[in-house]
DNA sequence: GTTGTTTTGGAATTTTTATTCCATTCCGTC
DNA sequence: GACGGAATGGAATAAAAATTCCAAAACAAC
């Protein structure tokens, strides 16, 4: 795992992949500049990697520089009729998928329920998140996010199908996730936080799904779908807005 | 239109117009070769163009040449700087990563490397997914896609801390996700799996990633960070792809 | 601590590349 | 076909970049 390269020798590698694209048009200074490290370290770099120096180097990058890759829309045509069906095409769906979700959430987001879910976290203690099934990755990476940001936070998984529903005190808050078709637990975990006088924020696909219902406050995500599946893209961008601003707002 | 020039410079003007993309790795020496003129001829052409000469041409169109990289880090240190942003700013520039990532992952995917993995991944019996902290999202849809889609897969989520190296049995394959920095049990688990002669996919962020080492094929995802949290939407996208033509590899 | 080894930074050197300069050629005009 | 001004090519020079080299620093093993 720790194939340890010596620091400025691991400097460069991470930076030269990091910019690969910055290759051709830089010169050694430049490149050693942006990776922090003298110029002779670089070279040192380039020679361990094989090539006699770093123009040697350079020249596979000038000559493999292909007229700057197509432009997007160009590129995502190329990928789609590279066969119906072929891995590439697929992923050309799944990106233009996922470009439309967020596109469409940019423009349709609904700043105040944001504002108020936002204000509504940011007092309260501990944040219950749920989500089951095509939401879980969502609730899951809320929760990492919370835990990043020291934001106490539990994750309802259903791991063992235990029931953590009492979890729930007052002064707690929830934060549900559910699309259609609309997953049983997640609902009654929202019920009974909304019962318990709990504010429940409600991420979902629609204004007219059952969580609409339990919630304070909604959040609805237009996701486009591919197939069966959906991109999450817009979802997860909503989420991690959400939580970073209940971070910054608590503390 | 075209009052008219010099015969050499004439030459100069379209070769110059017709490789505009040649130009930002390029030396004077070579596209006076290619426009078949002498240097100086060149030299003249960029200074009657009003450069001071070919340098100062040159530099504009490697300048040029990395279109946007807007920084993200500098970004979001002004937003901090400027007071926390609104959640509604927030939310918008989780989008615009987004969308730039995805842009990016278009521009960038090997699809040479994509075919690979789904071959190999087509053939295997079980598939072992791997995929810690911010990773899990990912490594937990890629799941509930292939659960979804019947394809048998198992994820290593590390609960309880419970190891289950030795479910990878021989005609498994292996799907391990990390990002830097890379976790320990995920690289652990790929090691595992390469010592036992299983395929490895990885799903990282550079070709020098520790995990690069120790996989069969390797996926780069190019994911445009804002603050410390990363949006996800590229990685999925590639993920999501991939699972599905796996799913439908398998029939 | 001492010793031997690896790593590092920067100054010195070499190579490559850009740029200038001028003698020569070309071309239109008389 | 002789003249003058523009255009040209290549040799000479300047500038910039790459590459090497070595003394100092960091590190590891004893």
């Amino acid at each position: 795992m720790t194939e340890t390269l010596p620091k400025r020798l691991r400097q460069c590698a991470d930076y030269i992949a990091a910019n690969t694209d910055r290759i051709a048009v830089s010169t050694v200074a430049e490149l050693a500049a942006g990776a922090d490290v003298p110029p002779s370290a670089l070279m040192r770099f380039c020679q361990i990697l094989g090539f006699s120096g770093f123009s040697e180097m350079q020249r596979l990058f000038r000559e493999a520089y292909s007229p700057g890759w197509p432009d997007y829309t160009t590129r995502l045509t190329n990928l789609k009729e590279n066969g119906a069906g072929s891995p590439a095409a697929l992923l050309a769906e799944f990106v233009e998928a996922g470009r439309l979700s967020l596109e469409q959430l940019a423009k349709s987001a609904d700043e105040a329920a944001l504002t108020q879910a936002v204000q509504h976290l940011a007092r309260a203690d501990t944040l219950h998140v749920i989500g089951l099934r095509r939401a879980y990755p969502v609730a899951s990476y809320l929760t990492y996010v919370f835990e990043k940001m020291q934001v106490p936070a539990m994750l309802h998984d259903g791991v063992g199908k235990l029931d953590h529903r009492h979890a729930l005190r007052p002064g707690d808050a929830c934060i549900a996730i559910t699309f259609a078709p609309y997953s049983d637990e997640t609902l009654a975990l929202a019920q009974d936080a909304q019962s318990r006088g709990l504010p429940v924020i409600g991420i979902t696909d629609r204004v007219t799904s059952p969580l609409a219902r339990l919630s304070t406050t909604v959040l609805t995500v237009p996701e486009v779908d591919f197939g069966a599946f959906r991109s999450l893209s817009a979802t997860l961008a909503l989420s991690i807005a959400l939580a970073v601003a209940i971070g910054s707002a608590r503390g």
